[in-house]
DNA sequence: GCCGTTTTCGGCCCGACTGTTTTCAGTCG
């Protein structure tokens, strides 16, 4: 419901921006943003408090709450059907095309009846854009090009399976002469789930060169613009990199300004304003006079507010937060002591548990819990009580050899289509670590999944919640489940939620972390690793976590495994 | 249309880049 309602209002934003009308846009655009994030499903808002209770969402006023109450009721907005008549045309999906904004968008209708995605790629392939006013030869090659960029990836990167290339990027970088200072900055440095290009910032004292260095990386396919402070390239892994080389005294002031997000960025540019001062890419100015700029804390305090961690930058209550001096100290990433979800080669993970255990040893893990699937899961060769009993055997015998490492006894248990889990009683209560998860029947409704998944979390033995959403980023949506009830389960049942830290799933969703913590939910940190390598993936879990304002306490393996163990249930 | 350390009217971030622009409109982050 929630993104049909933000689809919505964001086609309204650009309908009203076409129509040049002042402010409208952006708050039509601000409204369709906090409803995306939203936690909780408008629908249930709206019959819960009524349209006082919408009104309360931040950046929906009187107007929105109107047109989200007609919706709900009657199923259409009425000014968006009599908008979309003169102008019948997949707005969101066009102007999602980089280079592509609401004035295009009309153009493009009304010269050459473009209504859809495909409909563009025909012509911009004829060659009839080059003739558009405003496009261009120029711009209709940009265009072919942002098309098969979009068809290719979806448009977006999973940052998890990018880093080892960016930081190669940004090592390279720093290892140049001249250059004193190199970080990733963008949505990557708030550790967004998804990622649409990589952006880079250093300071260098000899900006040609460093620039000229970053064009002929091996890396580089091929170079879009290479201007007097900047570089833009194609990788050859099919993502676009762009190069800021910035003054040591505005290195600060350019990390914000790059890192974003840009509701953040308004907000301070904002509270600068007030304050009579100017904030942009390069420094915070009183008149001519620069008061701060070259570190993120000197601008931060020179507002009034003390630094932000880039993972709460979204304009959703860290800028009250840091003006009042109450920002949470956040988990860091190097708290995490042990993992507990681990699959080996008993089911369908890639390596023996002796191989996993060394490598956790080798990552500092304290402790790590061994859960394969079990028998339902088939597919994943899981299983049984017996099977189990044997694989305790094979476990005693690794801890004899990898003594540093604590090896736990655990299950990733299936819950079954009826809510009951895969493994018996007697058999569930000798085991250490207990995880739940739906791997079956993902397509129930909404109502019937919640109870399923409720019914497991009541079993005493069902420790921890696993990927408790299903979701794989860009392949599976959610299945539908009420995470509300979930998570008012979690707590009366003093069952533990996942953040798995796989960088296809990073699950449960920050907005939901936050919930969960609200709730006074205990959450545990897991890669999900069905190889060594993956125990690294950790930190893109505990990203996510810090997205949803976790903190050190909140998660149970920052414990030794002693502690953690006490607080399952 | 939204919102309040300029609080119920009068503001709303800001600069860079691009194209065909001879002074500006559109897009982006």
């Amino acid at each position: 419901m929630n993104g049909e309602i933000a689809a919505m209002l964001g086609e309204l934003a650009v309908l009203y921006d076409i129509t040049g009308v002042p402010f409208k846009p952006r708050a039509f655009e601000r409204a369709s943003e906090a409803i995306k994030c939203l936690g909780l499903d408008v629908r249930d808002i709206y019959e819960d408090g009524g349209i006082e209770a919408l009104e309360r969402i931040p950046g929906v006023g009187k107007g929105i709450a109107d047109r989200i109450e007609e919706y709900l009721r009657k199923g259409r907005i009425a000014e968006l059907m009599r908008m979309k008549k003169a102008l019948p045309v997949d707005i969101l999906g066009i102007t999602a095309i980089e280079g592509i904004g609401p004035k295009t968008l009309a153009t493009l209708y009304r010269s050459l009846k473009i209504r859809t995605i495909a409909q563009l790629e025909k012509a911009a392939r004829a060659g009839k854009l080059a003739s558009v006013r405003g496009i261009g030869v120029r711009g209709q090659e940009r265009i072919l090009r942002a098309l098969r960029y979009l068809q290719r990836s979806g448009g977006r990167a999973l940052p998890g399976l990018l880093w080892p290339q960016i930081r190669s990027v940004a090592d390279t970088i720093s290892s140049w002469p001249h250059v004193k200072q190199v970080e990733v900055v963008g949505s990557f440095r708030r550790m967004q789930e998804t990622i649409g290009d990589i952006d880079l910032l250093a300071v260098s004292r000899d900006t040609d060169d460093t620039l000229r260095r970053f064009a002929a990386l091996p890396q580089v396919r091929s170079v879009y613009k290479h201007g007097r402070h900047n570089v833009l390239v194609r990788l050859r892994s099919d993502i676009d990199a762009d190069l800021w080389v910035v003054p040591e005294e505005s290195y600060g002031a350019a990390c914000i300004a790059w890192t974003g997000d840009k509701a953040h960025n308004i907000r301070l540019r904002s509270i600068a304003k007030k304050k009579r001062c100017l904030l942009d890419d390069f420094g915070l100015f009183k008149g001519t006079r620069m008061i701060a700029g070259a570190t993120e804390r000197d601008v931060y305090r020179a507002l009034g507010m003390e630094w932000i961690p880039p993972e709460l930058r979204r304009d959703d209550g860290e800028i009250e937060a840091a003006l009042e001096h109450r920002i949470p100290k956040l988990i860091g990433y190097e708290d995490v002591r042990g993992d507990l979800q681990v699959q080996s080669d008993w089911s369908d993970g890639e390596q023996s548990i002796l191989k996993l255990a060394r490598a956790a040893e080798a990552v500092g893990l304290e402790y790590i819990a061994i859960t394969d699937h079990t028998k339902s899961l088939t597919i994943a060769h899981g299983l049984d009580a017996k099977r189990l009993r044997k694989q305790w055997a094979e476990i005693d015998r690794v801890q004899k050899l990898v003594p540093r490492v604590k090896l736990l006894k655990g299950s990733e248990c299936d819950i079954k289509k009826d809510g009951s889990l895969d493994l018996d009683d007697a058999t569930l209560a000798a085991l250490d670590v207990v995880g739940i998860s739906v791997h079956s029947a993902m397509d129930l409704p909404l109502r019937a999944q919640t109870e399923r998944i409720i019914r497991a979390m009541e079993h005493p033995q069902a420790h921890i919640l696993f990927h408790p959403t299903g979701r794989l980023l860009g392949r599976r949506a959610p299945y539908p489940v009420d995470m509300r009830a979930i998570i008012a389960a979690a707590k009366r049942t003093k069952t533990v939620l996942e953040v798995n830290a796989d960088p296809h799933r990073l699950d449960l969703m920050g907005e939901h972390v936050r919930m969960a913590l609200e709730a006074g939910v205990r959450l545990a940190i897991n890669t999900d690793a069905h190889h060594g390598d993956q125990f690294v993936n950790l930190r893109w879990g505990i990203g996510q976590a810090r997205r949803g304002w976790a903190r050190a306490g909140d998660v149970v393996n920052t414990r030794r495994w002693r502690d953690m163990l006490k607080l399952l249930k």
